[in-house]
DNA sequence: ACTGCCTTTTACTAATTAGTAGCTTTTTTT
DNA sequence: AAAAAAAGCTACTAATTAGTAAAAGGCAGT
């Protein structure tokens, strides 16, 4: 590790507690969302004082917005990282899998569900609208590829199709499912794969 | 109407200020959420006084719980009307087009699918409970019988089903269809109604 | 060991919100 | 027309929150 090498234990110090605040916040916001969360509960989750905080974050806006780029970007290195030979439909496969599962371990659906005025926060933030619009081209381009290679209906559009993508990594039934019918990960994961793919109807 | 008639004039002026709060809280639950709605802002778009408004409803609390139970029983009183002869599938269906209608026009999905928080302050309310269980009960039974008729897959348990069910209803893409694709409600309806039941796949 | 920098602590400002008191005005009832 | 009831208006309380100032304390770097 050359480059943190070069940084001094100051520095250093100051990059993790930036990744104990991102992380406090990821927790706080996928379990009280944005405007429920305070800045006191973000410090007090990070361990850090709130005067402390806003040298790292300009603004509770800020802050959001930064991990909401986190986890695009993680998003968007995931797909990377899969297998060039994957089909269209085995990557938005992978990648809601992706998703949920960095859901049910507390983490937050990277795009958010909840209100617009959360969504128009949000939209602000150029580097915000850059790696969604990146991640938009991608799953497009996905969803273009299944349905010249008809596994997925061409009778929808595509951005519909796009629209229930997204609404499934944030979808409430992955709540229900583990909060009220207990059911494992792996369990939850596979009953949305299917609902999505395949729907609730027999044939 | 003779029940009315035997109310005074200021009764009749009573109900008839509860039901333009009660249409004012849904417009701003609709587009501003619980946590964000203040109730001088429903004050003003009922066009009566903050006090007055506590004169109707004691709390916010209680406010939006009778917004969610006045929902609750519009759907289970569309249920009642729907004909007995129709497939527990084709009424899983018309519910679900009714509640989307319902949230096109302004209106509040019939399960909240934000907040845990949200969901905790209705569950204090007995009558919400009550109402929530009714209306449960006789989805269980809806997917039970398509199940049963061969409509519905069986290899997905009823309840996962059943969030599902819930969280259509609620479900973000229809926002992103309005506001972004500008789709009419007719095929915002139909493309909810055929991705819930066939899915996203082709075959 | 000493110094300087950074964080913490304490206290604060400004704004907002749920909910309320008391007086005045308006409207309905008698 | 007079009385009563209810709504509106004004002003308020208490609590909370985002964000900040200043002093004190702690710790890393030299």
């Amino acid at each position: 590790m050359s480059i943190l090498s070069k940084l001094s234990f100051k520095d250093q110090a100051f990059k993790l507690r930036e990744q104990a605040v991102l992380d406090a916040t990821t927790k706080l916001l996928a379990s009280k969302g944005f405007d429920l969360m305070t800045m006191d509960d973000v410090a007090g989750e990070a361990g850090i004082s709130k005067p402390s905080l806003y040298k790292h974050f300009k603004s509770k806006e800020d802050l959001a917005t930064e991990v909401m780029i986190r986890l695009l970007d993680g998003a968007l290195e995931y797909l990377d990282g899969l297998d060039a030979g994957m089909s269209g439909k085995e990557r938005l496969g992978s990648l809601l899998e992706w998703a949920l599962r960095v859901r049910l371990q507390g983490g937050l659906p990277f795009l958010p569900s909840s209100s617009p005025q959360v969504r128009a926060m949000l939209t602000r933030n150029i580097r915000y609208v850059t790696r969604v619009y990146q991640l938009h081209k991608q799953l497009q381009g996905m969803v273009d590829k299944s349905k010249a290679a008809g596994e997925i209906r061409d009778d929808l559009p595509t951005d519909v199709i796009l629209y229930a993508y997204y609404s499934r990594t944030c979808d409430p039934a992955v709540d229900y499912m583990k909060d009220y019918g207990h059911y494992s990960d792996d369990d939850i994961v596979a009953h949305m794969r299917t609902m999505i793919f395949t729907g609730i109807a027999k044939d």
